[in-house]
DNA sequence: GTCGTGATGTTATACAGTAACATTCGCCAT
DNA sequence: ATGGCGAATGTTACTGTATAACATCACGAC
């Protein structure tokens, strides 16, 4: 998907949970989105200060949170980082895998492979929640 | 295991690898151990500040990292914060279950369940290391 | 119009983490 | 003992991350 269906996408998205994509967060999800990988808050800032003049932090720590709470990123907390998620559509859980040596970042679905840890957190008497896992690891490419 | 008996294991522990727990070591340790659950550094910063007059920032982290280095602690990425880890003797994984209400927080061992995960990232051919995983949920009490 | 609500702007500050360099401590070889 | 070395700690100053609090704006409902 490119980046204007992913946009377009996007906004039929939101419309569908009853809020808007609104310029604002659409410039910042662009923003977002010409970075491959992790992308920090900051940098979205610089970039977005770039391209409108002036912009301070709550300006992109609300159009981050917001594209977050609509599934349209994930958090990283590992790397007080954002990357895009691009099937943002179905309900998944996620899993953030980072590479040690570059810092690469990709997502793998994972619902099969939770079960194992909805059962040892439910032996625990927890009951979890929807999950974004972040794991480390090293790369096909760093691995040699 | 008591305060006591967990400083003195921790001794050992470190003497065993190669390295020291020194006074300063000891007493960021003995600071994290009076909290239960997640402390921040800051916190053990405040609270270094009360027993010895000043220190600044850089003490603080330089113990905590020496302390995460040894396996005395993990750190929770999640919550910029740390927990004491009470079977650092193990080579273990760990599963650091968080509550999103009262923030209560909780390790399970997760060796099998994470079985799962390694499958599917070597699928993605990716190599996971050592994980310490943080997922949120409700607690029992929460739940209700 | 004007009112209410959600979004954005603005200022200031709190919280988290590190670089760089100075100093001290403990130990060992001389 | 004493000088020298490396590890640990002290000190200063800074960078990076995130939010509180309040002001203003946009826009549809009435
Ligand atoms: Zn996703
Ligand atoms: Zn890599
Ligand atoms: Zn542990
Ligand atoms: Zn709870």
């Amino acid at each position: 998907m490119n980046r204007t269906d992913y946009i377009q996408a996007a906004e039929a998205h939101c419309e569908r949970r009853g809020c808007k994509l609104t310029a604002l967060r659409r410039q910042v999800l662009e923003l977002v989105l010409r970075h491959q990988g992790v992308v920090k808050a900051y940098q979205v800032l610089a970039d977005l200060q770039k391209e409108r003049g002036i912009a301070a932090p709550p300006t992109v720590y609300r159009a981050l949170d917001f594209l977050v709470e609509q599934g349209l990123l994930h958090r990283v907390d590992a790397l007080n980082g954002f990357v895009v998620c691009d099937h943002f559509e179905c309900q998944h859980e996620s899993m953030i895998l980072v590479c040690e040596t570059c810092g690469k970042v990709q997502e793998v679905d994972v619902m099969a492979a939770l079960a194992g840890l909805h059962d040892v957190a439910d032996a625990a008497d927890f009951t979890l929640s929807r999950q974004n896992l972040t794991l480390t690891g090293l790369c096909k490419a760093c691995r040699i």
